[in-house]
DNA sequence: TCATTAAATTGTT
DNA sequence: AACAATTTAATGA
């Protein structure tokens, strides 16, 4: 996944399309490289489009009022967000920032629109975007209250790799302890020990910055 | 290419 | 939250 062609070529909506009107949403939509670190969207902004992961790594964070800072989701190469505040017409509540250098694809809100009024695949698309995001989101919460603190992060990680939100993950993600952390809503070193429990398990690897899944079933079926 | 230093990350208390 | 150990990246010979 390294361009904006390759991305498209690679989800299911954009097979159905004319190659016209593919070549229409590939010239309208921006590409932007963000270095690690940089922000991606801003919170309060206006959403003006549909953004695209092409290559890389995003977080979608906010920060306390005491400067505290929350992840809620990563999304990694081949997934796209934003679609609720889009249809909305409200302001970004959060922001996105790069957890790696990363190219990002801003489809403008009106290609986005002109794409819904015109594919039925792409609505089809949509939907389901919707309804996997729901779920993962249940699911987060069902987890938060019900589990400890290792399968908090089995499942925070496993639900990175959903394929219909995220389809070109690899299976090393260079997330370091902190993100993960941060991304399961635990301390540092809560997630430290989480992250060695699964190790031993044989679930995954931690590596320098980041973690290797190798067992992809074992991290969602995880239960303390 | 190798050695030294700085910065980031990790494991532990 | 703070510390020490480890790994990577950067710098210069």
């Amino acid at each position: 996944m390294q361009t904006l062609a390759t991305m498209l070529r690679a989800t299911p909506w954009a097979g159905t399309l004319a190659p016209a009107d593919l070549a229409r949403v590939e010239t309208e939509t921006l590409v932007r490289v963000c270095p690690p670190g940089a922000l991606v969207c801003r919170k309060g902004e206006a959403v003006e489009a549909w953004v695209g992961v092409i290559d890389g790594l995003v977080k979608m964070a906010i920060v306390s009022p005491e400067g505290k800072p929350t992840s809620f989701v990563g999304v990694g190469s081949g997934g796209w967000f934003g679609e609720g505040s889009l249809l909305k017409d409200e302001p970004r509540r959060y922001d996105i920032v790069a957890l790696r250098e990363s190219a990002v694809a801003y489809m403008p809100r009106a290609t986005f629109l002109w794409l819904l009024d015109t594919s039925m695949s792409f609505n089809r698309f949509i939907i389901t975007q919707l309804n996997e995001r729901l779920g993962q989101f249940i699911g987060m919460v069902e987890h938060d209250r019900l589990l400890g603190p290792e399968a908090r992060v089995a499942h925070c990680l496993a639900a990175m790799f959903n394929p219909v939100l995220y389809p070109g993950v690899r299976p090393s993600l260079p997330f370091s302890q902190e993100e993960i952390a941060h991304l399961a809503g635990l301390s540092r070193q809560r997630a430290n020990q989480a992250l060695q429990r699964l190790e031993q398990g044989g679930l995954l690897r931690i590596d320098y910055g980041g973690i290797t899944v190798r067992d992809l079933e074992g991290l969602r079926r995880y239960e303390d």
